[in-house]
DNA sequence: TATGAATGAGCGTTCATTCAT
DNA sequence: AATGAATGAACGCTCATTCAT
């Protein structure tokens, strides 16, 4: 039951938002009553703190492991990293677009939960972007931290108005960002 | 007294969102009643359609004075558009997260007049890549749909962490991004 | 408007208790909402302050002017003040008893307001006693603190009880209560 | 496990009042389960009112015990029964204070059990200060019945102040209260 | 003997909005 | 141009109670 919640109002913070989706109408449209909300979670807040944690925690595994792989090239890592969040967005589109939009209906206690989660995954890119640069994979004048917002901003953006079942593939894209972040766009 | 109450409400909306701020919270802040508010505006929608309007109009304008100088070339004219969008930041960047993340809370017939100027903008550096193409100062094979939403994901995303008063400047950050924008990262 | 609320809440939470009164059975017995109870009132339990301080404040200022009488003996000031406790229970008694009864449901803030009145109307007595030791009208080995608070326990229990519509007026029963705060019940 | 939420109950109740003390804060202070407190009682007013039988038919033996003492003059059991009150604060003192302060949440019904058995102890002192009066030991010409809601106001207000840990024992405070009532405190 | 899941009614409070003045 | 009084619907949350296990 749990579980059912918490699917279910990730739906409609989605579509409504976090303050605009009442308890009653979660529960509602669950068919239960709003006691057995409260007897799941101790408050609205707590609801969502969860769908963040949900969300960034497999974010974080999901990374780690594509950094730690010892057999990939820094370009393939990116590459890699690019593709998880284009493809997340068929699975996890919905609880993205809570994330970044509704952090700010968090305490302040509960941000601090998430803040340096959230910190840490783009820590990690730079992190990977300096390593190419030192590898010479990467050229060695870049702002490191910059384009790392750069990139994120590319990807980020994507849960506003990629769809999955359009005309372009996760895939697709993903290269498509790729090819322009390593080569850019201009000619030669 | 309607420009002042417009310009607290950007303060507030940006730093609490629309709708965890009250009109109450609004009036009280500028030293006025509810009844002064709604001789003005007719409903807090309105107010906020009121914003978004005053964004997205003024950054069109900005937009349509740079592809309209044909002493620039498609390269200098991305340029301009992405320093205009970082720039913009000190200036509008609380106007421009009300406007990215609370169009959820605009009704259907107010976000019809929203949406096609926030397409209108987009559709403008989609024919700017597709010119740039033509002319031979872009790569020939670029989805361009897509690339536009990569740009537009960097910018858009800077509302997000860019500090004006930051280490780097709004035209340095305007720089990186559009070098990474036409170079990529890579070493050639 | 704001008289006519209170008035029914202290008749109301007289009756029923305060925590088993509800805003709502408030305004439904006066006709008006919620709402309108809001625009007078920041909180239930501010309302609850009023009453406090609305009694406290009337008691004290009625001692006052029975102890600052120099024409008056202690006794005669004793008889007054005791009287004036009887008497009150016609006009305020049930603000009274919300007063003994519902001070556990003021926050600390505001308990922090009404208790150091409560004392000085205490205090007040306890001082009328020691004087009276000192001019010889009380014997002159008396506990001043635990003999103020058997008198207050004697006129504040009468609340209890008394109903001044009864057998004995007012003017009898503090008759009977100085009488035997004087002189006692014994047989000499 | 019935007399642990008993007494958790009688702690709790007297601290934060019985509507404002839920089962959940009871049970959970306990720990055990809401469905445990309800296989031992059928709803929380009961429990209440094992709480005010407990208090007032202890009371009652006790007053009992001390009235069917022939050896004592009237003088002595009055004094007996003062004391009694007094050193009760320190072993039923919570008790004494819900007896008091949450009658009101007793329905009707249960109401019929608890009033007549409070009346009873009132009309026992008023039967003793008549027995006094007779038998010459006080003075004839008192108001018994008044005289008895002094006496009770005295000895009942003394839950809202007494600390059996203070300066003035138990037994030092009911001498000084009944050389009081017996002798008052004016110089003869 | 005790639990855990669920209910449904109610609570204090907030809020966008209205309207006579 | 602006106010102040009032509304009514909704909100997040609490709570006493039930009941199958």
């Amino acid at each position: 039951m749990k579980e059912k919640i918490t699917e279910q109002s990730i739906r409609l913070f989605e579509k409504k938002g976090f303050s605009e989706t009442s308890i009653q109408d979660l529960v509602e449209s669950i068919g239960v009553t709003k006691g057995t909300f409260y007897y799941y979670f101790s408050s609205k807040e707590e609801l969502l703190l969860d769908i963040h944690l949900g969300y960034i925690n497999e974010l974080l595994q999901h990374q780690e492991r594509i950094l730690n792989d010892n057999s990939k090239s820094c370009k393939e890592k990116l590459f890699e990293i690019v593709r998880m969040l284009i493809t997340n967005i068929k699975t996890q589109g919905q609880a993205a677009k809570i994330f970044f939009r509704e952090m700010k209906n968090l305490s302040e206690e509960r941000l601090a939960i998430v803040v340096p989660k959230r910190d840490q995954f783009r820590l990690n890119i730079e992190g990977l972007i300096i390593e190419g640069m030192k590898l010479g994979e990467f050229r060695p004048d870049l702002n490191a931290s910059i384009i790392t917002f750069g990139i994120l901003g590319i990807t980020n953006w994507s849960y506003q108005w990629f769809n999955p079942s359009g005309k372009s593939s996760d895939s697709e894209v993903a290269e498509i960002f790729v090819e322009m972040i390593l080569k850019g766009i201009q000619v030669k």
